[in-house]
Formats: C-alpha cells, sequence, structure tokens
DNA sequence: TGACTATTCAAGTAATCAATTGAATAATAT
DNA sequence: ATATTATTCAATTGATTACTTGAATAGTCA
C-alpha cells in the first residue's frame, strides 16, 4: 500500500520529465517544426537558428522525454514528432499560456491580432464552405513543407512570393490562409497582404499541425 | 518584420515558463490536489508531505505562471486552479506520457493495471447508465472534496471505511468508482475491494477534474 | 584508402532551481 | 497590547541546466 504511494510520486516525476522537455523555448520551437514533417538536426538548427550541436542536444533531450522519434538514413539523422498526441499537448500549453498569462495576451495583441480583426475560420467552417468549392485555401509556408503534408485542396505560394504570384488565386473568392500553427506569423502576414490588394481574407484557426491532428483530410 | 521573429520567441519564452511551472513532481501533485478544489497553503504541505515553506514556494511559483490563483481570507491563503484548461493540460501530460515513455506503461502495468483487468467506464457509457439507473456511482474520495463537487448521484464512502460500509451500496447494481484522476489508486483499491465481496465493479476512466472540466453534471 | 560531412560526446563556465532554515508579515485570539 | 498562527521572504547549499568549444564517431564520396 505504501507502496502505492511512490509510485504515485514515481508517476509524477516522469510526467515532470515530458513537462521538462517542453520547459525551453528552443525545444518548444524544434517541436513546432517537428510538427510540420521529419527533419535532420542541421536544417533544424537552420531553422531555429542555433548551433547544431546545440540543436542535437535539445533534440536528444526531447528524445529521452518520448516527444520525438529519430530515424538513421546515411550519414542523415531525422527527427519527427513521436506522436499526435504531442501536437495537443503544445496547444494545451498555449490555450493555458493565452488565457492565463497577460503577458502572452499582449504579445498577440500588439503583434498579431491588430493585423487581424476578423474571427479565425474554423475547421468546420472551412471543410464545410471548400466543399461547396466557396474559397480558395492558401498554404504560404515554403514548398518543402508543404510537399510533406497540406490541406486537401490548399495551393502554396509562400508568403515571400505572394507578392508575384498573387494572380494564380482565383479573384471573387475568399481566401483561407494558414501556416504551421496557431501564431505562426506567415498566415496573418498573407492575410494582411490580400486584404491590401482588395481581396477577401481570413486565417484559418490553427496550422497544420491542428488539422492534421483533428483528423481532417491532408494530401 | 524582424520583430516578428522576437515576438515568437517571447511567445515560446512564455509557454516554456508554463511548461517551467508544470517541470516537477511536487507541483503536478499540488495541482492535482488543486483541481479537486480549493486548498490552502498548509493543508496542501500536509497532503503533499512537503513542509509549509517548500510548498508556499511551489505555489508560488504556479501562480506567476498562470496554473493556479490564490484568495486571503483572514489568515488563511486559498489557492485554486486557474482554469479548467489547466485540467487539459495535465491531461495532455499524461497522455503523451503514457503513449511514449515505457516508464509509465510500466508503472501503470506493474502497480495498478494488474488491479483491474477491465476496461474503464467512459464518461458517455456512465451518463447514459445512470440514467436508467442501471449503476451506483461510488465517490472514495475523502468527504472534503466530495463536498466541494462530485459526479451528479454519486455517493461518498472513502476507500477507508468501504469495508465497513459498503452495505450502504444497493445489491445487484454495478458499482463503477472514480476519485482524483486517472492514475487515482483509490479508485483502483475499491474496485478490487468490491470485486472481492463478489460484487460487479469497474472504475470510471479518469477523476472528478476530467469529467467536471468535460462539461458533465457535478453536484 | 583518405578527405569530408553530419551528428554526437565531453569538458567547462555561468546561470537557474530545489529545499532548508530562520526571520518577517499580517491576520486572529486572549 | 501580547501571543499565536498562516504564510511569505531572504539567504544559503547543493544539484541541475544551457551553451560553447573542440574532439570523437560513423557514414559517404572520390
Amino acid at each position: 500500500m505504501s507502496k502505492n504511494i511512490s509510485v504515485k510520486k514515481a508517476l509524477f516525476e516522469q510526467f515532470a520529465q515530458v513537462a521538462k522537455a517542453m520547459a525551453h523555448a528552443n525545444r518548444l520551437e524544434l517541436l513546432e517544426f517537428l510538427a510540420q514533417g521529419e527533419r535532420t538536426v542541421e536544417v533544424l538548427a537552420d531553422l531555429t537558428g542555433i548551433s547544431v550541436a546545440n540543436a542535437s542536444q535539445h533534440l536528444r533531450q526531447l528524445l529521452r522525454a518520448g516527444l520525438v522519434g529519430s530515424r538513421k538514413e546515411g550519414q542523415y539523422v531525422h527527427y519527427s514528432l513521436a506522436d499526435l498526441s504531442v501536437v495537443t499537448l503544445m496547444d494545451s500549453l498555449r490555450t493555458v499560456a493565452e488565457s492565463n498569462l497577460s503577458e502572452v495576451d499582449h504579445l498577440v495583441d500588439t503583434y498579431l491580432k491588430t493585423k487581424d480583426s476578423l474571427e479565425p475560420v474554423s475547421h468546420e467552417e472551412l471543410l464545410s464552405r471548400s466543399r461547396e468549392g466557396l474559397v480558395t485555401v492558401l498554404d504560404v509556408r515554403p514548398p518543402e513543407e508543404y510537399e510533406q503534408g497540406h490541406v486537401d485542396g490548399a495551393i502554396n505560394i509562400p508568403l515571400a512570393d505572394l507578392k508575384r504570384r498573387i494572380d494564380e488565386l482565383p479573384r471573387g473568392q475568399e481566401v483561407v490562409a494558414y501556416c504551421r500553427g496557431p501564431y505562426c506569423v506567415l498566415a496573418y502576414d498573407a492575410v494582411a497582404e490580400l486584404r491590401a490588394r482588395g481581396m477577401e481574407a481570413r486565417r484559418l484557426d490553427g496550422g497544420l499541425p491542428e488539422w492534421r491532428n483533428a483528423g481532417l483530410p491532408v494530401a
């Protein structure tokens, strides 16, 4: 019976290990990139702007906590999210931080919300409206990420190319843009750009990982 | 535009703060007790078996991270969960740990699952069967926790009193027991005890916090 | 084979964190 | 007022963590 107390402690310690693995901005950023698809250490170091050795150590820590998996192919080690439940965990973390930390609210309000006064489009709304052919779904992430999976039917124009390739978007239809996650700036910027050109545009609520995690169609 | 990069980093740092607050077994245990209802520092120190000063510091950290709130009444400071989203976060953490850390699986298998070979009863199943009056819902937590909220219709017999008060349970009906959370040992022990007495008994999937968080009726 | 590359490891420093102790607050009770 | 109680604060110790640097592995390519 007193063994059960120590089991409880041991379980909490395991949960704490997982939380500890998430308790660093660099690792959260690594996880966000990994949520788009698998990546090598070097690519991740590049994306996050940290040194390769540092990225390697952070990734190792994520591996130990069971948040990511790795696979060696030739001289490259490819890391990937262990599980879709990790996406759920990251979203829960975001939700709690957003509703209870005023600092987060302030950052979001100041730097993101001002660009986008409209409510984001929910998964359900996008699904039904795109079935009726009423919207264009726009993926503004880099092509590599698009190729590893995107909202079924979405077209890919990276944010950097948007000005130049804006004609590829059907006129007269609302555009729903998305990128990596709920606070991914690319989608905010794309929406602002499109509106400046007189187009109707809104953001999707959440990015590709959330869409996939909801079990919705990915191509 | 480069300001957006630093905003992104700042956001991840805020999320990391929340994760860091969860990254200690003592704080997770405090959160589990707080999920049952509000508690004073001394009571929490007692429940978790840590010193008052230590509990105070951990609680302060949870407060800074926005996971709990506090309210001063007389000489007592009452802490409580900031939000039901914290319950979601804790459950996500559990889920990830359970599916990706073999150590957790092992602990659960060895110390809990052996006592309970049957699947737990889902929220939906309990709801429909208890509406038809087919089950007795048993809350095995201490009366103080029961009084702060329990599954609507549940009767309260703390585990310690179960042997003595087993006659209070209607005969010939299945009993569904629950306590503080998914791994709360009280419910496992109660089910084992009831089965030893020849009664039909199963565990509820999750404890009161999960039930409440699912928006189900609490009295 | 030898040069090269991606990744990991090991060592060191600075920073952060957990827990203890004893003192400081602030409310209540006598 | 004085004593008592619940909680927090401050200072300390030992342990853990982050990041850098340079070396070690282990695979590829010429």
